[in-house]
DNA sequence: GATGAATGACAAGGACGCTTTACATTTCGG
DNA sequence: CCGAAATGTAAAGCGTCCTTGTCATTCATC
């Protein structure tokens, strides 16, 4: 599942280790969503949305029959 | 994490199992979401509020400071 | 009272989410 | 260049999500 949390975060001017403090996680989580590795749980999704402030929906992109490589 | 799966389910005059069948997983799954035993997967979380016709802050309530307990 | 639909529950197993620890690479100001 | 900050990666380990299979309970209808 696509995300912007990247975009999102570099225009808060954070860095993933900043992102992750506020959202009380590891930094390889932050790098791992960003690099789209897996999907975050959804009360982690609920923090991200908050900490960036943006709907869930507008933070994960809903790519309906996107099959959703976890990179490789 | 608290949701409103039942309460919108029945208001579709669905049983557990054709709401599994619409949502693609088991009838299971579905009953312990809704008594609260874990919560769903984000990309599980869209299907649930793409299928109920909710956004998904609609369904799942944030509760910020709550810690959660999956029922016990 | 028997039958069937809906719901609740539990165990075992596989895949995923997140952690810590540790190391490599990129970027950038001096 | 040099050093430090930021980012990328990997492995081991643990808990969560979701599966299949199975059984019990409740309720309605016959």
């Amino acid at each position: 599942m696509r995300n912007r949390i990247r975009e999102m975060r570099t225009g808060h001017g954070w860095s993933q280790a900043e992102l992750a403090l506020r959202l009380e996680v590891s930094r390889q989580t932050v790098n791992a969503l960003e690099r789209g590795r897996y999907d975050p749980s959804l009360p982690l999704a609920f923090r991200i949305a908050r900490v960036l402030g943006a709907p869930i929906e507008a933070i994960f992109l809903d790519e309906e029959g996107e099959a959703g490589q976890p990179d490789s």
